[in-house]
DNA sequence: AATTCGTGGAA
DNA sequence: TTTCCAAGAAT
């Protein structure tokens, strides 16, 4: 039965993925890699037009090293938790200094790449590579659990969560590749966390959740999200105006972005800790 | 292990 | 209108 939960996937998969500018031919292991760190917490749908923009002004990582971090930043523009683009700069100046400009094909060079975990390296290694291993996102956690009985997986991936995917993949590389993305295919587009679609899915007839009668939780998943007010979001008002800045800016120019001082105060210190925004003069501005 | 870290669209 | 959460990583 288990044995051929891949082919229910891959064959669902070949006819109904979606024509994601990254799975074109011809895209390089940094077309992949920048494609799943864009995709971090961002949907995938807002991450398409920025991933064309940014390969067609970086197409190897040694362009974006040669580069200011501040302008990776910029051109990062509102896809959220500027962070990735630092660390994606600092991944590209890695790669270029220490690997020949070429993407690492292991778990291990990958993971020790700034902003690549454990989900990230696996999908490069599959999805660049073309190697087997379990990539095991929130889509694919989900997909799993509910294959097993539960409505929903865990809050952060455990190894247990590894090796549940691993055990859903075919021996051959390059088809448990498929299969990785077609279990993510399925969770982003049918097994959703809110309302799932189980007349369309192709694993129904292997899931124990869609035969005990798909009973959702009631409440968040997760513990819900404040933003406005926090940190966070000033954080997010300040980054906005210093992108928009073509020259540094005075610390009044920030004062309008939030009417509290303290937090405003918090919320400068902590960009600058970390290398999001530079100080020049008494001035701000991108690094 | 629990928190922190942006942004925007859909329900 | 408010709430939820979307291809996670780092600390």
């Amino acid at each position: 039965m288990t044995d051929d939960i891949w082919r229910l996937a891959a064959d669902w998969f070949a006819e109904n993925a979606r024509d994601l500018p990254w799975r074109r031919p011809g895209t390089t292991p940094w077309g992949v890699l920048v494609s799943e760190v864009m995709s971090q917490q961002t949907p995938v749908k807002r991450v398409a037009p920025a991933w064309e923009a940014w390969l067609d002004r970086w197409p190897t990582p040694a362009d974006l090293a040669a580069e200011p971090t501040g302008e990776a930043i910029r051109m990062w523009n509102r896809l959220g938790y500027p962070r990735r683009a630092l660390r994606l700069h600092a991944a590209a100046v890695a790669i270029a200094t220490d690997h020949d400009n070429q993407v690492p094909t292991t778990i291990a060079a990958l993971e020790a790449l700034p902003g690549i975990g454990t989900y990230t390296a696996r999908a490069v290694a599959a999805f660049a590579h073309r190697q087997r291993h379990p990539v095991v996102d929130t889509n694919v956690r989900r997909v799993v659990a509910r294959l097993a009985g539960r409505p929903d997986a865990g809050m952060a991936t455990t190894p247990a969560d590894l090796r549940a995917a691993e055990q859903l993949l075919p021996p051959g590389e390059e088809d448990a590749a498929v299969t990785s993305a077609a279990l993510m295919e399925i969770g982003a587009l049918i097994c959703t966390a809110r309302a799932p679609s189980c007349a369309e899915c192709p694993l129904a007839a292997v899931c124990e959740w869609h035969a005990s009668g798909e009973e959702l939780p009631e409440g968040p998943s997760r513990k819900p999200q404040k933003y406005t007010g926090t940190d966070r979001h000033v954080r997010g008002l300040i980054m906005a105006v210093l992108r928009e800045a073509d020259l540094p800016v005075p610390r009044v120019s920030l004062d309008g972005v939030w009417h509290e001082a303290e937090r405003r105060e918090r919320a400068l210190a902590g960009l600058v800790a970390d290398g999001l925004v530079a100080v020049e003069d008494e001035r701000y501005r991108l690094p």
